[in-house]
DNA sequence: GTCTATAGCCAGATAGAC
DNA sequence: GTCTATCTGGCTATAGAC
């Protein structure tokens, strides 16, 4: 049975609250390998002896700022299913949006493909996996339906679409079309959406 | 005047081809932060020593190599600009389905985006902003005459289409499906380039 | 121009006092 | 648990002999 966690416990989630915040931020601005330990117990404010107290290494750090995405993306794909007035394809294309939404707003974390000690940190955190799979479930479930009903083109295997909802979260499109300066982040979404569901192509 | 090159020069550029033709692979296999020179020296079979006689940073390696790329590609644009047979659009898509074939075959070097060391030795670099303007304003040629016979849809701003089809050469879509060993690298392509010029929706 | 050997540096991780 | 101070390893880059 669950007691209620002590006054002193609860000093500690805020804190590693704080940390997660802060290497999700970090994550977003310069990625995993430029950002580095002594910046994030900086931006903390706290010596980076006591950041390897709450986490065992830096590949923990960027796993427990994934975790943190996954929540909340979570959380808008549940709230994203209780709407009954969208079709399938609208509540992907709303996920989607939230992820250029992000990374406009320089909340997305990005971490390298490649690099395979932080791979195998990811594969082998069950809470990151089961979020991840969940969430996947829960596009998989829209993709089919949308499939069914031929909004979502049905000649496309579901995995395909799935992989390129995701890729918006490190699509480098809306970064440098920000970098121009010449057009608002609305805009900006709109268009890359627009590019990603309808295609170049004219309809 | 310029004079036939030397026995002995001709001798250093085959070499320096050799080098370039690795940093290209290795860039590929594993991206800038993870290759190291040691890697580069011993793929090649020479010395780390010698290899800083011909190219004087790390980051002078990856430029080269984005050279030797551009300049595949711009040659890969001159030849389709000679084909009367294809209209701009088709033109377009066949430069993103060359990104695409380059990716799957293990031969599209990836840098990061972010470094800025990296970024510097590319912009002080003539030879790659030259020839990446000449492949943008070809492309960009392509663009707007599609846009003009609405084959690409004019809303989109070009920059935009332009972005779009660059980023086919960091698209992770390809390499994760690839990755699920379900499908032939022929059948990956044809989708990712579906998905990109007609869109997720059913048309 | 090629090599061996090493300098110099930086970042991840830890020791040990408090 | 927090700190200061330090260790350690790996990587870029160079010295210097041949």
């Amino acid at each position: 049975m669950a007691t209620r966690p002590s006054f002193r416990q609860q000093i500690l989630r805020v804190r590693e609250d704080a940390i997660v915040a802060s290497v999700n931020r970090l994550l977003a601005e310069k990625g995993f390998d430029l950002m580095t330990v002594d910046e994030v117990a900086a931006d903390v404010g706290i010596a980076k002896a006591s950041l390897y107290k709450h986490f065992p290494s830096k590949e923990a750090l960027a796993a427990a700022a994934m975790v943190r995405l996954l929540e909340r993306a979570w959380a808008m794909a549940e709230q994203l299913q209780a709407r009954t007035d969208l079709r399938p394809i609208e509540k992907l294309r709303e996920t989607a949006r939230w992820s250029l939404e992000m990374m406009l707003a320089g909340e997305m974390p990005s971490l390298p493909s490649q690099n395979s000690s932080l791979r195998a940190e990811l594969v082998g955190n069950p809470q990151y996996l089961d979020l991840l799979m969940r969430a996947s479930d829960r596009l998989g479930e829209w993709i089919t339906a949308a499939q069914a009903s031929s909004d979502i083109n049905p000649a496309l295997p579901p995995e395909l679409v799935l992989y390129t909802i995701y890729a918006r979260a490190c699509d480098p499109v809306p970064g440098v079309m920000k970098a121009g300066g010449q057009y608002d982040d609305e805009q900006i979404v709109e268009w890359v959406l627009s590019s990603c569901f309808d295609g170049l192509r004219t309809r």
